[in-house]
RNA sequence: CGCGGGGUGGAGCAGUCAGGAAGCUCGUCGGGCUCAUAACCCGAAGGUCGCAGGUUCAAAUCCUGCCCCCGCAACCA
């Protein structure tokens, strides 16, 4: 579809954040990258609308407010401003914050589901799956548990349908095909497109869009007991914002320019679906879909459990806001997954901000000051001018396009590098020293001035507090981000009186940041050991009541449908019993044969994966959030009788 | 045969789609300079581009097989 997009126009969106989480260096990374991309845009000239917002419905936000015994309203209204804070935090630019629960919203979502239900591309039929009761969802064949479980709660499940309303997408497959086949710039980067359209090229089912089983949603205009589908309500956020159905003018000038920015796992509703929504309402389709990548920490996966989840918040307080910015846009090539770690940031803001920028800022201040008299002086400004410059604009635009943000920052520390050179090819300080070459130290003062105005310029978009403080330092007016790149004139800043040089970013001593990081670290381990929770006292009957005897491994075998249980057979002297144990990431069969350990006699009997356990084996274990990280057998220290009662 | 990403000098990565003298940042070593935040500038050392085979005048790049990491598998950027 090619929808009629005037030059100037910018529209981007971030995905919306499920309010459920907290906020992390995910949803850091993509609305700074969004940010980045809008101030940029600006400062070309263009008429940005930058949106993020939340996605507030669902299971498991109702079970959330249940749990808090408050109602779900009450609770995103509560923790969606948590990201909020945080927008705020990182000095993002938005236009516009969007919630799924407002009503702009909910009126939009219900619009839609019935213009497209009475063009026949919404019909209700039948869902069925695998259901889980107590966890309230559908689990999808690929990821059950072994006999039909739940992978969550290990219950089984139950064969369940369902009344659902579905979306014909599967209609306007043919015409997203050819879509994508003119236009394959709209899915960046261009490794995802292979993977959308051999996606496209097969099987693409219809939808469904409405569920019965909760009722934290938006309900289906005209049969009360649906709610729609969470994706097919959270993906119309991006048309609601720009006035869908109540600024019909607004919404011809911004949706045509739409760029989606998205994380790589959600590619396919991006892609596909939404896409296919558009097509079936008749709309323009996004301009491009930016898929980035992954960040681990220190070479591992982030989870909760292993407690690695980076804060952006500490990150902006221990290190500022500007630094984690950068770091974040210049460390990895974007699209790819990326790692992030503390040492890695501290080796930027040394060489990169303090090193380089910082430090070419101050010593080009301190020559104007004691050689001039703090004011830019006049000079031949073509000389150096070429040289510095070379062609950084056209480089960082040509970067910036593609959203190859680290490209960009290359070329403008490349700029910034050339300045850097060009002082020590020029020696200003000798030239101070003889006054003959009083123009030509003017030249060099000012061509490296004017190098620093246009640098913060260039950095502004990713870096603005940055830039805003280079603009005061070089004594000029107003704010650079209000400026435009394109109106940049070589020489202009002849005659301005400069402020006294701050130091930009100091440099961190890495030994003792090191230092201070592992003291920090043992405090922390200090604290969490009196942390550790402890049962509730028992009465000594209570604990004679348990049996347990010394007891020898004769056999271990593999459950093949078990990923974490064996079955050992085990003798305690006067009888065999058959135990299924869940060790088996932490010992081969081989290990167990033989291994004398303690059980639990008179454990009730239990059905695991089938097969009969009599019997618990004790084993300590090191457990983070409820998962073993590593687990050690408990054995009779000497030896003593198999069957001896253990007190 | 579930899907995807990756294995390139000490570390982290680019280059692979469109084959043509192996590049960047950091680190190390040597030198220069002294305006500057022990900074900046120059130079050097260091790689059989995971393994094996194939195509080609030419392969990190294309093809085949294998090994090893890491993710994902319907709601976590």
């Amino acid at each position: 579809m090619d929808g009629k997009t005037s030059e100037k126009v910018f529209y981007i969106t971030t995905p919306i954040y499920y309010v459920n989480d907290i906020p992390h260096i995910g949803h850091a990374y993509t609305t700074i990258a969004c940010d980045t991309m809008s101030r940029y845009k600006r400062m070309k000239g263009f008429d940005v609308h930058f949106l993020t917002g939340t996605d507030e419905h669902g299971q498991k936000i109702q079970a959330a407010a249940e749990k808090q015994g408050i109602t779900p309203q009450a609770l995103v209204d509560k923790i969606h401003l948590n990201f909020k804070e945080l927008w705020k935090v990182l000095n993002i630019s938005n236009d516009d914050f969007i919630r799924t629960t407002e009503d702009r919203h909910i009126r939009v979502v219900q619009a839609i589901f019935k213009k497209l239900m009475e063009q026949g591309d919404i019909y209700k039929g039948t869902y069925e799956g695998h259901y889980c009761v107590p966890c309230e969802t559908y689990v999808p064949e690929s990821s059950m548990g072994p006999n039909q479980t739940c992978p969550d709660c290990g219950r089984p499940l139950t064969m369940m349908k369902e009344e659902s309303y579905f979306f014909r997408g599967s209609k306007y497959v043919p015409q997203l095909i050819e879509h994508y086949e003119k236009h394959p710039e709209a899915i960046l980067p261009h490794i995802r497109y292979n993977e959308v359209m051999s996606f496209l090229r097969g099987e693409v089912r219809d939808q469904s869009v409405s569920r019965t089983t909760l009722k934290w949603g938006i309900p289906v205009p005209g049969d009360e007991k649906h709610v729609v589908y969470v994706w097919f309500d959270a993906l119309i956020n991006y048309a609601t914002a720009v006035g869908y159905l109540d600024a019909p003018e607004e919404f011809r000038h911004y949706w045509p320019a739409v760029r989606h920015m998205v994380g790589k796992d959600i590619i396919r509703f991006h892609c596909v679906i939404w896409p296919l929504m558009l097509l079936a309402l008749g709309l323009p389709l996004p301009q491009s879909v930016i898929a980035h990548g992954w960040w681990t920490v220190d070479g591992e996966k982030m989870s909760k459990s292993k407690g690695n989840v980076v804060d952006p918040f500490k990150m902006v307080k221990d290190y500022g806001l500007d630094p984690f910015r950068y770091f974040l846009l210049r460390e990895v090539p974007f699209g790819n997954d990326g790692d992030f770690s503390e040492a890695a940031l501290v080796g930027r803001i040394n060489s990169d901000l303090a090193n380089d920028l910082g430090n070419l800022l101050n010593r080009t201040l301190q020559m104007i000051e004691s050689y001039r008299g703090g004011v830019v002086p006049e000079g031949n400004n073509e000389s150096g001018k070429s040289n510095i410059m070379g062609s950084v604009l056209e480089n960082v635009d040509s970067a910036m396009e593609s959203f190859a943000f680290d490209d960009a920052m290359k070329e403008i520390w490349a700029f910034i590098g050339r300045a850097n050179k060009y002082i020590d090819e020029t020696m200003p300080w000798k030239l101070a020293k003889e006054p003959d070459k009083a123009a030509e130290l003017d030249a060099v003062l000012m061509n490296l001035y004017e190098a620093l105005r246009l640098a913060a310029l260039l950095v502004a978009p990713v870096v603005p507090q940055t830039a805003q403080r280079m603009w005061a330092q070089l004594g000029l007016e107003g704010d650079p981000l209000k400026m435009l790149y394109d109106k940049f004139s070589w020489g202009e800043g002849a005659g301005t009186k400069i402020r006294k040089a701050e130091v930009l970013f100091p440099r961190i001593d890495v030994k003792e940041w090191q230092k201070a990081k592992e003291e920090k670290k043992k405090m922390e381990e200090g604290n969490k050991a009196p942390a550790m929770e402890h049962e509730a006292e028992i009465e000594i009957d209570a604990f004679k009541a348990v049996e347990m005897r010394v007891a020898q491994i004769v056999k271990a075998e593999e459950i093949p449908k078990s990923r974490k249980l064996y079955k050992l057979e085990v003798d305690l002297g006067y009888e065999k019993r058959t135990v299924c144990s869940g060790i088996k990431a932490f010992f081969t069969t081989e290990e167990l044969k033989g291994k004398r350990v303690i059980l639990v006699t008179n454990l009730k009997p239990a059905k695991l994966c089938g097969i009969e356990s009599n019997g618990m084996i004790l084993a300590a274990a090191v457990k983070v959030d409820g998962n073993a990280e590593s687990l050690t057998l408990v054995t009779p220290d000497g030896d003593i009788p198999l069957g001896s009662r253990v007190s």
